[in-house]
DNA sequence: CTTGTCTATGCAACGAGTTGCATAGAAGGA
DNA sequence: TCCTTCTATGCAACTCGTTGCATAGACAAG
């Protein structure tokens, strides 16, 4: 299980509240893990009282006030094992593939449409990734590299690199998937 | 959830036991979907229940009988009426991309050999998908395509090439990861 | 002034997935 | 003979993840 690490790292980079945490998750956490409000308060209520992470009681005048959540030191040694021990391959479960291979006992043609909408979703997502490059790395307005050079923004750029890959490859494929779908609906 | 429609994929591609079909999932369909033995048994139990499949006690001489499943028409009916509504976009959990992220806030170095592991298991897994394309898709024994065409076929096809489409792709991204991470570790 | 939206947190129930263990027939090797 | 490996199936316990629902303050629109 690694949606502590997760949620770790993110407190690393930045401290803040599990609604802060959740909207990170659907943002630039987002392109390599995936999680709900719930898991994140019931993980850092866990986390709390194992000490990982210490909790700071925030008001605020214009919303709800919030608790802001920082990483504690036993939280940063656990991340730091972890860190250090191997971990499995990620697992894939692809159902659009499942969908594929199934249409050979149904409609291919009807799967087009569907197909269509995966591709638009994820040429979306292609979007904000490459916008987000530009602001945060590699536009103008980007903070300019610092001597010496910093670690984190590296990696964050290189995984964001690995998200774009990502959707770029997922957008070939689902071209040939279409390619493929229409060729099989004409040749009946 | 869709276990119970990769499962009745597989058995309509191939009736099959439960032995039989996790190690079907350790192949050819894991590079889509995964599942151990336990998740299969408990899933045809109740797919059995609910008149998807039927079941046949298959006595084998040389080896303990085993029991071969079948989709039955309620199962085909379930599978076609699954095809047709929207799916989710998949979701990622890529814990290396975590770990790659966490490692800022420890020994970047560190991480090479775990990278490295990474790199070499995804080489194995490219290789494996390209003997497979080359044994049953695109070799001199494999069945010349039928005509008319076989649609199952195409589809298992364009599967598989998004599974070596994807194997590539984080192939190239982690030479990415680890020249980022070399770069890092030289520069202090 | 009600309705809707955004921030912010949480409970309860359920279903999915994992882990550890158990059984058992058949085959082959030490 | 005992040990291991492969085939084949399964139970029990637990953790993780999802879904539906609930509360509540602040603000804007109708």
């Amino acid at each position: 299980m690694a949606l502590e690490h997760a949620i770790l790292v993110s407190l690393l980079e930045k401290p803040g509240s599990g609604y802060e945490l959740a909207r990170r998750f659907e943002r630039s956490i987002g392109y390599f893990w995936t999680a709900t409000h719930q898991q994140i308060y019931r993980v850092l209520r866990r986390m709390e009282t194992d000490g990982w992470v210490d909790v700071r009681e925030v008001p605020q005048a214009d919303r709800p006030d919030k608790k802001e959540y920082s990483v504690a030191e036993p939280g940063r040694a656990a991340l730091s094992s972890w860190l250090h021990e191997p971990i499995e391959l990620e697992s894939v479960r692809h159902d659009l593939a499942v969908k594929i291979r199934g249409a050979a006992f149904d409609d291919p043609a009807a799967l087009i449409r569907e197909v269509e909408r995966h591709h638009q979703a994820h040429t979306e997502r292609l979007t904000r990734y490459l916008a987000g490059e530009l602001r945060d790395f590699t536009g103008p307005d980007a903070p300019t590299a610092p001597v010496p050079p910093d670690a984190g923004r590296e990696l964050q750029h290189v995984v964001l690199r690995g998200g774009i890959a990502y959707e770029r490859m997922t957008l070939a494929w689902l071209d040939d998937v279409l390619a493929t779908l229409r060729r099989l609906a004409s040749e009946r």
